[in-house]
DNA sequence: AGAAAACACTAACGACTGTTAGCCATAACT
DNA sequence: AGTTATGGCTAACAGTCGTTAGTGTTTTCT
């Protein structure tokens, strides 16, 4: 009965298949991303949503309630994937490319929620913080796991595997200091050149 | 004659030979660090100094003013450390390692310095916010011209420099987000491993 | 049609922001 | 010893912050 009732809600408010809610979270992830999390303000968002800031409290309880949507929607969405990978029957570096690639994607395709997860954590309140960072030590862990396996396996190159993924994770989330300025670039040839890298090295 | 005027000020006030300029400057790093620019405030700052709010104008012209003296003493202590790079005549491989590992190394001791310049640098007001970003792109540019030489050369692997370029500062400026939880690691191990993927990858 | 729910509005609260004015004590220089 | 500059302090300004209360209007359900 509850279900029924948000479903009929979100029918009503729709424009463009969306809810009022999700309007606002979209046009907040543009602004936390552009001025950062503590500066922009809940009058700054109205404006953007064409709204009043008092209005905004009909479709969220907090502004911070919109950065704990943002921040666990992405972390759940690699969360999934993750388990995915791990389930499957690949070698560790298809294994390695398949996660290096879904993150390029992530970030592409999802920028602005990526970016915020990225680097706008911080200012989750208690005890969601805790809880995002938790899930965050568990993805890297697990992420390092493969990479040990791999090395244990003799399948890649014995590296330190913690090192391996605070490269691979900070590479992509720097994507975000690069898309400006080279827009030329197509996703793709950005992708493959990532994976490249990340796989190959530098040494000829 | 005016500089005469201003050493003896520095001796003046010193505590452990440091202006209490500096010092604001360096409580004001590890705040920024820990609350972002926009959420910490100049009565916490103050606190941390042991001072009234108001007493740090005595020392400094405004919050960003402190803002503006970190990011451009990071942004030129790289500068000048690549300028030496480019005169020196090492190979390729060897100049991007000392890039590398001079990125490291300052990342390590100067770690909250060097964050904030990463990651706050948005909050520059203008000309300055202009300024750092010229600087910035300016400094990329001519580190993927050294790779690309390298490429040319055919002394290191044929890679798209830009796409290395942005591997590789990322790579680096993620040490923030692993130090805390891997702080058993030494600083050089991390080095070595982390030059060692950059450097040749993770393919057997 | 009438009841109810959804949602926008104005006004305002209390807390907090960076910063300035003005005052007073101490320390330095002549 | 007397003048001056340094650098604390309190008080305050003008503004912004997130958020709530209360009201009115529109839309939906019965």
């Amino acid at each position: 009965m509850f279900s029924i009732f948000v479903t009929v809600m979100a029918k009503i408010q729709g424009k463009r298949n969306s809810t009022k809610k999700e309007v606002i979270i979209e046009k907040a992830s543009r602004l936390f991303r552009e001025k950062g999390f503590g500066a922009a303000s809940m009058r700054d968002l109205a404006e953007h949503v064409g709204v009043e800031a008092a209005s905004l409290y009909n479709h969220i309880q907090s502004k911070s309630e919109i950065l704990q949507t943002i921040c666990f929607k992405v972390a759940n969405e690699f969360m999934t994937n993750l388990e995915a990978v791990e389930a499957s029957n690949q070698s560790t570096l298809k294994k390695m490319e398949a996660i290096i690639r879904r993150h390029i994607r992530m970030m592409l395709e999802q920028y602005e929620y990526v970016y915020i997860s990225d680097h706008e954590w911080r200012h989750l309140p208690e005890p969601y913080l805790s809880n995002f960072l938790n899930q965050r030590r568990s993805y890297r862990k697990r992420l390092a796991d493969i990479i040990e396996d791999g090395t244990t396996k003799g399948e890649i190159k014995a590296i330190d595997p913690y090192t391996a993924v605070l490269v691979i994770l900070s590479a992509i989330s720097g994507i975000d200091s690069w898309q400006r300025s080279r827009k030329s670039t197509t996703a793709e040839a950005l992708e493959s050149n990532m994976v490249k890298y990340l796989i190959e090295g530098l040494k000829k």
